[in-house]
RNA sequence: UCCCCGAUAGCUCAAUGGUAGAGCGAGCGGCUGUUAACCGCUAGGUUCUAGGUUCGAGUCCUAGUCGGGGAGCCA
């Protein structure tokens, strides 16, 4: 029999004898026509199960199949046939067909995964289980689909996909707290003393014993020895770090290759416990060469609406479910984002609006709000869930709350009090910011003056800086975290649901 | 990291400082082309950990661990 999938099975002509193999959802017996079972079997190809009716005359109904639990393996052969309602069913029974046992389930009574609801938080503990269930197989599905369209949405603009490193040798990323990447043996590292290298006693570093080393004191016990360790025994030399953004790289490919993007893992250490941060998330980061930041949020907005509007046609069926059993209205907000163009919005005007929300009464706010200051999640959620009821990009902020890498606009921008950067910020209702970018500064003097104000190591920029010295362009980018866009999309509230195995603070558990 | 809340059966939750319970799930039986099925019976517990108060602690106190919500940082 042509074994197929449950959602080709689910489409297949009535008569057809097919065969399915999946796990059991729910089990249901019947004592009519001699006794039956009806098996709601699913494979992960849709959001649907099909429904196996196992006829009591199966050699092993009473042995087996009458005694399948939640997420036993099997393989179901028999004829399609519609069931009362309308949908394709398999009936199995001994004439045409069989329900085989792949894998039992072990103590089905401490099973933690059951034909009922479960709270996200102890799925969560059961990452490896929690994707056979209705919600997780449909982020999965979404992840997958989500991914695809990324790709396919800037292969069609003629964007190059490059794969930024991972492991970085520049401490100067500027986006958070970093995790180191060393193969130094942590108690015996080498040590640095007066800014001169020494060794532990007996201790290899890549085969080859570090030179030049006067020995710590013997009488000070590894542990004590608080002297920093010697990087340049390390793996690559020198002291190296997980990536927290591919843009510094991705830049020097859009100087050349026009319009690229990056689409990998990135990693912080900041010591974030809230529902929307991970220190191991990806991120998707177009940078365009000749491009300037109305060219920057013009490629934001149609990104988030292809987005929707893959998910969308693509997957209906999950979409469908989290509209119904995750956030009520989800569609409704999705079609609304994907119909109006969003708002662009000045920083300057913002705040200009907050303050009069204020003064008038219409809002509240925890933390004050002046010019120079960033927006805090409260301002964000105001402006754009309930003065402008939709996306707003915002636009052009103070100097001083941004990143060195921004290009300085020209004085008064916007009647702006004091100096701006060219930079955007994507905010949407229920997630607040999903996308940060900016117009790069490609001044050499400019860039250079900024680094050194905000006092950074001039050193450590030096290949960046070249970007500025041989044929600059004016180039602008932006980042999307995946994750948030999965959230933005499903209206999953906590980050930890939209990734298969998220990494926090204290979890990296499976 | 800060503030608040929580941890009791496989899961979701009850239990005035005084005999640890229910619903769901599981097992057995009944009924039924069932589909969040229904009815009956049964089994299932080191009450997160370590101390402390008390004649007596799931309950009160201290510390810790883990989880949740919010904030900060940000994507």
């Amino acid at each position: 029999m042509p074994w197929i999938s449950v959602k080709d099975a689910l489409k297949a002509a009535p008569g057809t004898i097919v065969t399915i193999k999946g796990w059991v959802r729910t089990r249901r017996d019947s004592k009519a026509d001699g006794g039956l079972s009806f098996l709601a079997l699913h494979d992960g190809t849709c959001f649907d199960t099909i429904q196996i009716v196992a006829k009591g005359n199966l050699s092993n109904y009473a042995s087996e199949v009458a005694k399948l639990t939640t997420h036993c393996a099997v393989e179901a052969t028999g004829v399609i046939v519609q069931n009362p309602k309308g949908g394709n069913e398999i009936s199995a029974d001994a004439s045409s067909g069989e329900v085989k046992v792949v894998g039992w389930v072990d103590n089905p009574d401490h099973y933690p995964i059951q034909p009922k609801p479960h709270s996200f938080e102890f799925l969560r503990e059961l990452a490896h289980l929690r994707v056979r269930t209705n919600t997780f197989g449909a982020v999965a599905r979404v992840r997958h689909t989500l991914s695809m369209a990324i790709h396919r949405f800037y292969d069609q603009r003629g964007f190059f996909y490059v794969h930024t490193p991972i492991i970085t040798g520049s401490d100067c990323e500027g986006a958070g707290q970093m995790f180191k990447v060393s193969t130094l043996d942590f108690v015996n590292a080498p040590r640095l003393q007066n800014g001169e290298a020494v060794h532990a006693q007996g201790v290899k570093v890549s085969g080859a014993e570090v030179s030049s080393g006067k020995t710590p004191a013997p009488s000070t016990p590894r542990h004590l020895d608080t002297s920093s360790p010697d990087f340049s025994a390390d793996f690559f030399g020198k002291q190296t770090h997980l990536t927290v953004s591919g843009q510094l790289n991705v830049e020097t490919y859009a100087c050349a290759l026009s319009r690229v993007y990056t689409f990998g893992p990135t990693f912080r250490a900041e010591n974030s416990n809230t529902s929307r941060h991970l220190a191991e998330f990806w991120m998707i980061e177009p940078e365009i060469a000749f491009a300037n930041l109305q060219d920057d949020a013009k490629l934001a907005e149609d990104f988030i609406k292809f987005l929707i509007q893959t998910m969308l046609n693509e997957r209906a069926d999950d979409m469908k479910f989290f509209d119904e059993r995750i956030e009520k209205g989800l569609l409704t907000r999705l079609k609304e984002v994907l119909d109006k163009p969003f708002r662009h919005l000045p920083y300057t005007d913002g705040i200009k609006i907050l303050k009069d929300a204020i003064a008038s009464g219409k809002a509240k706010f925890e933390y004050p709000i002046e010019w120079g200051k960033d927006l805090q999640s409260e301002h964000e959620r105001y402006l754009t869930e309930q003065h402008f009821k939709q996306p707003v990009v915002l636009m052009n902020y103070p100097k001083q709350i941004k990143a060195f890498y921004m290009r300085e606009n020209d004085p008064g921008t916007d009647g702006a009090p004091g100096a701006t950067v060219a930079a955007m910020d994507v905010l949407v209702p229920q997630v607040g910011e999903i996308i940060g970018g900016s117009q790069r500064e490609e001044r050499l003097d400019k860039l250079d003056a900024r680094i050194e104000e905000m006092g950074l190591p001039i050193k450590e920029y030096w290949w960046y800086r070249d970007l500025r010295r041989y044929g600059t362009v004016p180039h602008a980018g932006f980042g999307l975290g995946f994750e948030r866009a999965m959230m933005f999309l499903t209206g999953m509230q906590n980050v930890r649901d939209v990734i298969p195995f998220p990494r926090a603070p204290k979890q990296c558990e499976f």
